[in-house]
DNA sequence: GTCTATAAGGTGATAGAC
DNA sequence: GTCTATCACCTTATAGAC
């Protein structure tokens, strides 16, 4: 018994998507030619153009795929969890989480995002920034309600996120350290950043006496 | 009084690099043509030529002209410091005054390492890895000594370096947050970071109850 | 050291048959 | 929906005059 036609026909895109995924990660979009896609997808360079309407096209098509579940699952889990601990903890795990199972689209629309011009860059960075509105949000209100404490906020919010989302570019899961345990180590080390101005904390910048940054950088 | 030919002929290949260090940041290596390059540099294609064996020796340049600085730091850093805390945070904080100060290079050189192949691309690895074996080295001394107690080293290094490489990306000093405030704040961010597994902690992963980080992501 | 001119091949995208 | 053939252009790199 043959498959459903219309099954059939939706595998055509979805490895055109595929390989275009691992090249653009691999070798960047415009070190990717439009031919080596349809090569690796099996497909002829016109039922590729059949499919999507340019390069440009498929590069946001991979972008939106790959961003539009991490908006969801931060929606949900901002809905579902009730304190800024469990919120951004929940925000790490996902990210991370995420970045590792969906690692070459991750890298894509990590490192892509100049490649797009116009209103196609304007949807994909939109989008992008409402997903980031969860995290600096629940930040926000960690330090409102004083659970979080930390001298400035956003640039900290910041580095863990890019934090999280680096683990693409080297995590490989192995017997020293599953990816489960990945998501626990850095949501234990995200609410420990956020806690880093804490007053009673046992090791302070300002204790160490060790000059400032310039000091072996000139001359 | 006419300036010296040395420093009139050294001011030209100082232009061409400066040039593509700007555009390879803004459209990455292969989104850059080597014309766009010379008409930057106010040279022509050939004079380009003369400078330059080639695109990819003119990358392979502005990385190790990049790079090479930030592995003297470490490295007189190391030396001149007498604790894994005082390395430690004179390490972010050098690495994120750097990622500032010549935050286009240091995009290309973080992003653009794919674009080669060959002895080219080992050189040019194996530098980055000598100096991130300085930060790596660091934070295993401060683990045997038990000042840092963080339950995967490497997973959180890693993390902590490339936390630090992203302020290329967003930085803008500014009156609320100066450069130099930034390098305190990471350094002090990073200091909680590699202690996120110190018992005596408040808010730890394990009490939170949230369940696993697929939790909102299926279905 | 810098120039103009050009080689040699790759690029994204399309036309039109089947 | 998929194919073959092709257009118009852009790419890196080099040749050879000055």
């Amino acid at each position: 018994m043959p498959r459903p036609r219309a099954a059939e026909a939706a595998e055509t895109p979805r490895r055109i998507r595929s390989a275009a995924i691992s090249l653009f990660a691999e070798r960047g979009f415009h070190g990717t030619g439009i031919r080596d896609i349809a090569t690796q997808a099996g497909v002829t360079l016109s039922s590729l153009y059949h499919h999507f309407g340019s390069k440009d096209d498929l590069l946001v098509d991979i972008m939106f795929t790959s961003t539009a579940p991490l908006k969801r699952a931060a929606d949900a889990a901002y809905q579902a969890l009730d304190t800024p601990c469990r919120r951004l903890a929940m925000l790490i795990e996902q990210h991370v989480w995420e970045h590792v199972t969906d690692r070459l689209a991750k890298i894509v629309s990590d490192t892509e995002v100049r490649a797009l011009s116009g209103e196609r860059r304007d949807r994909v960075v939109s989008l992008r920034d409402s997903y980031e509105n969860v995290w600096r949000t629940t930040v926000e209100e960690g330090v409102a309600t004083g659970v979080f404490t930390v001298s400035h906020p956003k640039a900290l919010t910041i580095g863990l996120l890019e934090m999280c989302t680096a683990v693409s570019h080297w995590f490989q899961p192995s017997g020293d350290l599953t990816l489960l345990e990945l998501c626990h180590t850095y949501a234990d080390g995200g609410l420990a950043l956020v806690r880093a101005a804490q007053e009673d904390r046992p090791v302070r910048r300002a204790d160490l006496e060790i000059g400032e940054p310039t000091r072996f950088l000139l001359g």
